[in-house]
RNA sequence: GUGGAUAUAGCUCAGUUGGUUAGAGCGCCUGACUGUGGCUCAGGAGGUCGGGGGUUCAAAUCCCCUUAUCCACCCCA
């Protein structure tokens, strides 16, 4: 025997068994099925990607969170001289990516490309629960279109997601990055390079409240008098419809914040057009997100219970693809947090209906001797569809393969001892209802999809 | 990356001021049940007390280090 080594999963990585896997997979089909629905198409990229194509998107903290890559063999050696050891990184989100792939494929796509995405993305980050250092985005994204109908869209296929997952309360905030910046800025008086910082103090209201942006505005360096402008600015919040009539009067004199609130009114519009309920949406003044590459309407989903943070979230970016291109081409997106999702739908036991039985039926083996006349009903249930698994150990007594069944919720048992066998028959039994009944050799899979009586 | 808490059987947890062979419930295995799971009853297996080092006659228990998990910050899905 060799030495047993210490068997341990890395900090922040999960095994899916398989009762998980049938839930996280019913969920990923979900989506997908919805991503199609709207037209949207398949795309899959490297988990690994060149170091310089990640970093300087996300802002400066996020930077720090990506899982970098050593360099290999003697261009390491090198590096240790020179202190660039890494090359290569995970990727730390999908968009970065598809913007990647935008630019190499500008010539190629046809515009608007839409695009949907599943797959893991890795953050060096400390593990908390609901996040990970490895954990599945599913991503949506329209590039080559700069209108707002894009944005509505978006919005519109989150909503139709959430829905049919069927989570009870959720909330899609939106706001504007450059409602956000003019107001900041234009209104507020708050100079440029505090800009970023102020977004993130606000942010943080529905956590810490008004008086802690008080504090955190403060301590990040703003004047008194910015401070108390942005916190009365920006605590608009709730109904569209309410909010776009409070802040029309209250910024009327501010005519750079008109075409972004017209493009807002728009927005709302399509999205009740496409019958996304007012009830489901915020405009939220103080939405911000921390990625730095937002320039236009951002979003985010907060779910009511369980309280875990926002499940989707997202927004239009102009500017990233041309960090690869060096010309602009505009895109937004969301990306539909599945492990949250799963989280929330797990508390909230939304799974239960959801979920097929793994295996129909178990073709038990009453003998040694019986063993291909089983083999014969497994296989004629396979070839119609039916998921049958066949007794595998050494013919054990019926009880134990009742009991296995029984463990891993197959419905029905499938029974062709020398009695059935003599007079071309099985006994079937349904494990749920405790009833059985016995039916000839043609009618199993009859038998099997109507539920069975007393006979 | 910063601060704090936790770590005992497959799971959830007991374990008294350091003191014999570390316990319970659930789960698992076997049997009662020689053609039938769940319920009941009777047995049984399973732990280097996260890992390493130290203090002590003696450590699951005290100290140090380490790893993982959880919580807060940071940030986000």
């Amino acid at each position: 025997m060799s030495p047993k080594i210490s068997v341990r999963a890395a900090a922040g990585t999960r095994d899916f068994l398989p009762e998980e896997m049938a839930l996280r997979n019913y969920v990923r089909n979900v989506i997908e099925t919805s991503f199609q629905r709207f037209g949207f198409q398949p795309l899959e990229t490297p988990a690994i990607e060149r170091l310089d194509v990640l970093t300087g998107k996300y802002g400066e903290e996020a930077d720090r969170l990506v899982f970098k890559i050593l360099k290999r063999g003697r261009e390491l050696e090198k590096g240790l001289e020179s202190g660039d050891l890494a090359d290569l990184a995970l990727r730390y989100d999908l968009t970065v990516p598809l913007a990647r792939v935008a630019a190499m494929n500008h010539g190629s796509l046809v515009y608007p490309f839409k695009r949907y995405q599943i797959q893991p993305v890795w953050r060096a980050e400390r593990q908390q629960k609901g996040r990970y250092r490895e954990f599945v985005q599913c991503d949506a994204d329209i590039v080559g279109s700069s209108t707002i109908s894009a944005d509505a869209e978006i919005i519109a296929l989150t909503y139709e997601i959430l829905t049919a997952l069927g989570i009870p309360k959720f909330c899609i905030h939106v706001n504007h990055r450059s409602i956000l910046h003019d107001i900041i800025t234009g209104v507020c008086g708050v100079t440029e390079d505090k800009f970023v910082a102020a977004c993130v103090a606000v942010d943080k209201y529905d956590k810490i409240g008004w008086e802690g942006v008080r504090e955190e505005l403060d301590r990040r360096g703003l004047t008194k008098t910015m401070v108390e402008a942005v916190i009365t600015a920006l605590n608009f919040s709730g109904l569209p419809a309410d909010v776009m009539a409070e802040t029309a009067k209250q910024f009327e004199e501010f005519p750079e914040l008109l075409s972004a609130y017209g493009e807002m009114s728009r927005l709302f519009e399509e999205l009740q057009a496409q019958g996304v309920p007012e009830e489901s949406l915020s405009f939220t003044h103080y939405l911000a997100r921390g990625l730095d590459y937002y320039t236009g309407p951002i979003f985010e989903t907060i779910v009511e219970e369980p309280k875990i943070g926002s499940i989707t979230g997202g927004g239009r970016y102009d500017q990233l693809i041309g960090m690869f291109s060096g010309q602009d081409i505009p895109a937004t997106g969301t990306t539909i947090g599945i492990e949250r999702i799963f989280d929330v739908m797990r508390e909230l036991h939304l799974f239960d209906a959801e979920i097929d039985a793994p295996v129909q039926a178990l073709v038990a083996v009453f003998s040694k001797e019986t063993r291909l006349e089983s083999l014969k009903i497994a296989a004629e249930l396979r070839r119609a569809g039916i998921k049958t698994e066949i007794y595998l150990d050494e013919a054990k007594k019926l009880g134990k393969q009742f009991a296995y069944a029984d463990k891993k919720r197959i419905p029905f048992v499938i029974i062709a001892g020398p009695d059935e066998i003599a007079k071309g028959e099985v006994t079937i039994k349904d494990l749920k209802k405790g009833e059985q009944k016995v039916v000839g050799r043609g009618k199993i899979c009859q038998a099997l999809r109507a539920p069975i009586t007393q006979s």
